[in-house]
DNA sequence: TATGAATGAGACTTCATTCAT
DNA sequence: GATGAATGAAGTCTCATTCAT
């Protein structure tokens, strides 16, 4: 309500706020990766995030706003991630398998260096979040469909929709998959995923 | 794969308890498939079995024992699958990629025609199944893997067990993702993998 | 909380519900009497049942429905002393000012011998409840109405509504008010009531 | 009748602080009214008082002591009216009724036209309440006992007290009685309580 | 002095599970 | 065996109150 003229040091509470929101978002998604969503408790979650219950609902209405939360957060990093792909794809280096290559590589690196991610992943295909879900993937699977026109000109335009919904869903499930993999496995799964998108793929570039 | 026979599950040893077990696990599989497990109740179960509680808790543990039973049906269910298979490569009639279409549409029907099976197949990665679900699943790679040994001959050995856990989580999650398409969406989703996967794998025949 | 099973005889089940739905009904009363409606807890109420929370709301779906139950309670029996006012009215035999005084000590016997019925009746003005407290008192009103028809002939038609609502009112207030004092002071206010209402409706019968 | 201005609400020293106060109080007696006491929430009132909870529990040690704070501010008001009520009848104008007719108007139209008045009228019995409740009925019993004793002086002194309270209560209950009436019915059960009145003191004038 | 973010006790309610009948 | 009433641990969320800024 007051503007606050930052004066000095003095750490303006807005942005107090914005950190204790940032440490309720990444205990929470530490905890539904953890526990899964059901099982995950309010009170567990504000206890990792080092605040009180209190505080956490003083931000988030009720638990599942925590998920939406957090998957629109990730949602937006993967869509930064499809700026990167076509910013590539428009200045036109890179092969089809390669680009395909690079996402991919992408998105591990991602689903790797946040754990919250998987969680969300995980998540997403609870039941209760069959619509966000739905939706994430519809947009993903749009701005694919997208790139597919670009660089997969033989592929029939009836089809695109189709073939970016099984790539995109693939890719989503073979993350999990390799995710949950210990050892090498899941580089590996990795790999076979990127050959066989790159195979079924090839021909329509 | 199994020594007793599971001490999850009293065996019961009369006919009308027999149907009764059906009628809750088959309540049991609706339930699941329609809210979810941790949403799924189990006064409601066995009101939709028409039993009362006690008779349910007569035969199962516990709510997750439910699951489990339901899993275990399809996991012999998909296991007999597998087994036809197994048949028609002896046979060797068949070349590899109508087997694998074959293969395909047989789960694909299933899935169709017992709705509880897709209840289970999409808990199975609900976290607290996550054990059971890579039980499952690894033995079907495991029969998968043998299958490649015998039809892709081409692919190295080293290769196999990793192609065929692939193919075992992308059938899978395709399934998931068609079933959940309204109108013609889902069938040209599992045209489109089957495609994918041929193109794949038919180098290694 | 366990004692005795209850050896030999039987208790049917359904009468042993019975028996706790009135305990805890009695417990609520007290319970809403001694610390008011939203002060209460429904754990205290169950405890004083000498139940567990969980049988509380296996009969009553919240906390609300504890008081609406006492009200209802408490309105048949109020509607049973009215039922015996009216047969003495058709009885004939009893001037109208007598009437009205055992009418009012029926009450005040009631209110005496029956704890909860002042905690309802205090908090039936609980903002709440009002629409119930509304409806209550409005039909008691308009049995009052009918009633003075009869025996008060001279009061013109259109204030019989009017004057039964300020009979009603009137007593029921006077009811809490005289219970809420120590010593001769509440019989005393009971007493003053009598001649008020005597008083004022005589000219009229 | 008080000794120190209450240890419960600190006076406040500037003109600001003042109005602050008073509007806190305002939107106090507001809410209350609108949703009862134990609805209302400080956050709500602070909002609706344009201030901070902050703001609002430097004045008042806690929830509570709004509600006496306003319910003092009315009883003063009420006190007031007492006032102008003995001042009458030390002039000796008007018949008993008259006057009783009067005081009763006066009370209504303050009823009328501050809100805030109703929302403590009916919260005062809200047993948080009952001790405050008494204390200030009984402070306006004894007065009206007073003018018994100058303008009904046929009534032997034992019952003053009695009817005085009768009267108090009688004309609180109808007063919140006529307030929830919509229509014409809230001023004619004022009229007929003004006719029982009358009619029952008459005789005592 | 004003502010409002933070706190946490405690309320209501659900539901898996037990056990007397 | 079957039944379903009883149990109570545990979860989500609210809100009066405090206190650092």
């Amino acid at each position: 309500m007051k503007k606050k003229p930052t004066p000095d040091r003095r750490v303006p509470s807005q942005a107090r706020s914005l950190e204790r929101v940032e440490r309720i978002l990444d205990a929470a998604a530490f905890v539904f990766a953890e526990v899964g969503f059901e099982a995950a408790t309010t009170e567990g979650i504000a206890a990792r995030a080092d605040t009180s219950i209190g505080s956490l609902y003083q931000f988030f209405p009720n638990k599942r706003a925590l998920l939406y939360a957090i998957a629109q957060r990730y949602a937006e990093r993967v869509s930064e991630l499809f700026d990167r792909v076509e910013a590539e794809v428009l200045a036109g280096g890179q092969p089809f398998g390669a680009l395909l290559r690079t996402a991919i590589d992408a998105l591990v690196a991602f689903h790797a260096e946040e754990p919250g991610f998987r969680a969300i992943v995980r998540n997403w295909s609870s039941h209760e979040f069959a619509e966000f879900d739905e939706a994430a993937n519809a947009e993903f699977a749009r701005r694919t469909a997208q790139l597919l026109g670009k660089r997969a000109p033989k592929l029939p335009k009836a089809r695109r929709p189709v073939v970016a919904s099984v790539i995109v869903e693939t890719v989503s499930a073979m993350l999990i998959s390799a995710s949950r993999r210990k050892g090498k496995l899941g580089p590996q799964i990795v790999e076979e995923t990127k050959d066989m998108l790159e195979r079924w793929l090839a021909p329509y570039a």
